[in-house]
DNA sequence: TATGAATGAGAGTTCATTCAT
DNA sequence: AATGAATGAACTCTCATTCAT
C-alpha cells in the first residue's frame, strides 16, 4: 500500500537493511525523550507521555523496550555511563583522595539535576539493573582502592561504605532540593573523615557489593510488570 | 447525667453517643490493616486492598476516614505518636547526649519495621502532615538544645542537623533493608560526631525548621484527593 | 434496657401504645428536612443530607418511608395537599373564571419556590404518585367545570388541558428562574384564551385524567429501587 | 503534498495522518451509541453502558471525548445540527409564517424521537453547549424576523417568545410521551396566535438572547466533570 | 516496522439500603 | 423504635499493554 515515496527515507543510502537507522534513531529519541520526563516527573510518569515527548508512537515504545520497566533500565543505563565516566576521569585525578571526592561531588551533581538518577541512586527500582550497578560498584571499589594504596584512606574502609555515604549525600541532596541545592555539601567533610586514616574504625561491617546489588534491586516501588497469562 | 428536664427535644440531641463498640473495632481494624499494608507495600497501596485487609466494607474506611490522604494521616498521627513518644522518653534521659543518641536509634528501629513511617520520615506526603511534622520537629529541638546546655553538643549544631542525620541514617536503613539490618549503626558514629564540641564546624548551614518542612511537605509522592465540588 | 425515665415522654397522657408520638414527631421532621433538601437541592440529593437535616438517622427515614422513592412521595403528598388548599380556596371565588386564574397563579407561585414540586408537577417522578395526582386532576376538573357551568369557559375544554398549560408554565417558570421570575405571567393569557370561549376549538383531543396520571407516573428520572433480590 | 527535502526528519511528523478508519468507526459507534442510550435513559447513563452499547472498551470513550461532558456534547452538537438544518430549511420557505411554523414542527418531531435532545433543548446541561445554543438562537431570531418583515408576525414578539414557546412545547410533548405522541400540536395555533399581528400584546417582557443562554446554561444537572489539577 | 487506537483492570469515591447495637 | 455504621455495586477516569492498520 507504500507508494514508492518513502523508499526514501533513508534516501540513498542503500543500507543492508532497510530502516534500520530508524529504528536507531527511535530508539534514541526514546532514551532523551524519556530521560527527560522521568528527570522532570519520576518514574511515575506515564509512558504516553514519553512517547508524546519523542514524537513516536507507545508501540514503538513497546517495540523497543518491552516494558516500562526495560525502558526506566535503558535510562539508567544511559545515565549510569554518565556516572561512570565521572568516576573514570576521578581515576585519573593526581591525587587518590581528591578523585574520590571529586567523584562523589560528580555524582551529586549529576543527580541534583536529574530526577531519574535520584530515583535510581536512591534504589527506586528493579531487576536488570544488575549489569549497571556492577559497572558502578567496580569503580567505587577502584576509587577507594587506589586513595588505600596511597595511604589516603583507611585500609579498613568498604566499598560498600563509599556507596552507602553516595546515597546518603542522595538523600540530603533530595530534602535540600530546590531550597537549598547544596545543602549536601555540608555533610560531606564529615562522612568523608570515616574513611581517613587514624580515627576509630567504623562499627559493624559494610555491605558486600553482592549485598548493595540485592539491596538495591530488591526495593521496587514501580509496580511490576501484569502477568500477561 | 441528663436531667429529666429536655426529654423529648428532638429524641436525645444532648450526648455525642460515645463511639459505638463495632466502629470503634472497625476503626481499629482498618488502623491495623492500614498500617500492615502501609508498611508493607507502601503508601500507594489502594484502600480496596486496605478494607479486605481489615475485612472490611471499602464504605466503610471511607466513613472512618472521608479519603485516602486523612486514612494515611491517621496512620502516620499514630506511628509518630510513637515516634514522639520516644523523644519524650530520651528528653529525660540522664544523660543528655546518650538521650539524643537513643532518640535517633529508636526511631531507626521504628523505621525499620515500618515503611509507612519510612516514607514518612523520608519526606513521601503531604499536607496535613504539618502538626505531625512540628511536633517532632520541636523534640528534635529540644534534645538538642538540652545537649548544648550540658556541653555535649557543640553550640553551632543545629536542629537541621540532627533531621538531615536522622533522614541519612533512614536511607541507609532503608538500603540495609532485611540484608543488613543494623547496617545503619555503622554510621551513627561518624554522622554525630560531627555535632560533638571541638572540632572543625559543618560548612555551610543546615535547613531552618522552616525550610525542613517546605522541603518534606513538598515532595508528594501521593496525588492529592480529587476536588469534589 | 431503658429506664423509668422514657415513660416521662407522653407524660400521663397514658397513650394506649407508648411513644407513639415520637415516631410521628420523627416522621414530621423528616418530611420538613426533605422538603427543605428536595426544595433546595432537587430529587438528587441524598438520603444521608436529609436525614442528618432532620436530626435522625437514615434508619429512621427507611423505618418510615422504605425508600426514597416512598418518601419523594410522601413530600409530594404534603405539597399537594397545598396546591390541594388552593385550589379549593379557588373554587369559592366568587368567579368562576377568576378562580382558575387564581389557581394557576397560585401553583406557579408555590412552584417558584420549590424545586422539589417543580420536578414533581414537570413528572419527574414515579409510582405511587397516583393518589395526589388523583386529588389534583379532579380539582382541576372541578374548577373548569365550574367555568363552564357559568359559560365563562368553552364547553369543549378539558381538564386535561388545563393541566398541560400548568405545566407548559411550570416550564417557562423554570426557565425563567432567577432571571427573571415573572416570566411565566407573560404567557398566561395566552394560554387561558384558548379555554374561552367564542375562538377556534383545540384541534386534537387533550389528555384524559388516567392519560395524565399514567403520562406523569412514567417519566421516572429518580432510578428505580435496587432489586433486593 | 509533503516536498522530498523534509524526508527522515523524525519519521514524518508532517500530515496530521487523516483519522484512521477503525477509530472512524469506533468514534461512529460511541456517538449512535450514546445518542442511542442518552436518548433512552437520559443523560445521567454511565459511560460504561455507552460503552458496552457500542461494543467498545470504555478507554476508548475517553480517548475520544475526554470525559463525559464532551461526549455529551459531541451528542449534543450532532444533534443541534440537524435542528439548525431544519431551521435552515425553514428560512427558504416560501412563506415566512409558515417556515416558523415548520421549524417548531421539525424540533418537535426531533425531540420526540431523543429525550436525548429534549434535555439539551430543555436545559439540562452545562457549559460548552454555549456555542450551540447560539447557533440556534440565531435561527430562531432569524426566522421572526423574517415573518416580521413579512407583516406576519407582530413587531414586538421577541426571539425569546419564540423559545419560550418552543419550550412548552417541548414540555407538553415530553408529556405526552408515547401515549399521545402528538398532543404537543394541540398547543401550537393558541401559542403563536400570540405572535401574530393584531391582538393585545403580550404582557411583560421576553428573555433577551443573553438571558435564555444563561437561564439555560445554569440548570446543569449533569455533575462537572471532577478537576484533575 | 511504526503508529496510536483499543482494551480493561483497577483506583478513588458516592450513596441507597441493610442490620447490629 | 431509633441510630448510624457497614455494605457493595456503580460511577468516573487512568494507564500499562496489545493489536489492527
Amino acid at each position: 500500500m507504500n507508494t514508492a515515496e518513502d523508499v526514501g527515507t533513508v534516501s540513498g543510502e542503500d543500507a543492508p537493511r532497510p530502516t534500520r537507522k530508524d529504528a536507531a534513531r527511535n530508539r534514541a529519541l526514546l532514551i532523551a525523550a524519556a530521560r527527560e520526563v522521568f528527570a522532570r516527573r519520576g518514574l511515575e510518569a506515564s509512558l504516553d507521555d514519553i512517547a508524546r515527548q519523542a514524537g513516536v508512537g507507545v508501540g514503538t515504545a513497546y517495540r523497543h523496550f518491552g516494558n516500562k520497566h526495560e525502558l526506566a533500565e535503558a535510562i539508567m543505563h544511559e545515565t549510569i555511563d554518565e556516572v561512570v565516566a565521572a568516576a573514570d576521569r576521578a581515576l585519573e585525578a593526581d591525587d587518590a583522595w581528591d578523585g574520590l571526592v571529586e567523584f562523589l561531588e560528580s555524582v551529586l551533581e549529576l543527580q541534583t539535576k536529574d530526577r531519574g538518577l535520584r530515583e535510581v541512586l536512591m534504589g527506586v527500582h528493579e531487576a536488570k539493573t544488575d549489569a549497571m550497578q556492577d559497572r558502578l560498584t567496580a569503580r567505587v571499589r577502584h576509587l577507594l582502592e587506589r586513595a588505600q594504596r596511597d595511604g589516603q584512606a583507611r585500609a579498613d574502609a568498604e566499598s560498600g561504605d563509599v556507596g552507602a555515604m553516595l546515597m546518603m549525600l542522595c538523600h540530603v541532596a533530595d530534602l535540600g532540593g530546590d531550597i537549598a541545592p547544596t545543602l549536601w555539601q555540608r555533610y560531606v567533610p564529615t562522612l568523608l573523615s570515616a574513611l581517613r586514616p587514624g580515627g576509630p574504625p567504623l562499627p559493624g561491617r559494610a555491605l558486600t557489593d553482592a549485598e548493595m546489588h540485592t539491596a538495591i534491586v530488591c526495593q521496587h516501588r514501580m509496580r511490576p510488570p501484569r502477568s500477561t497469562e
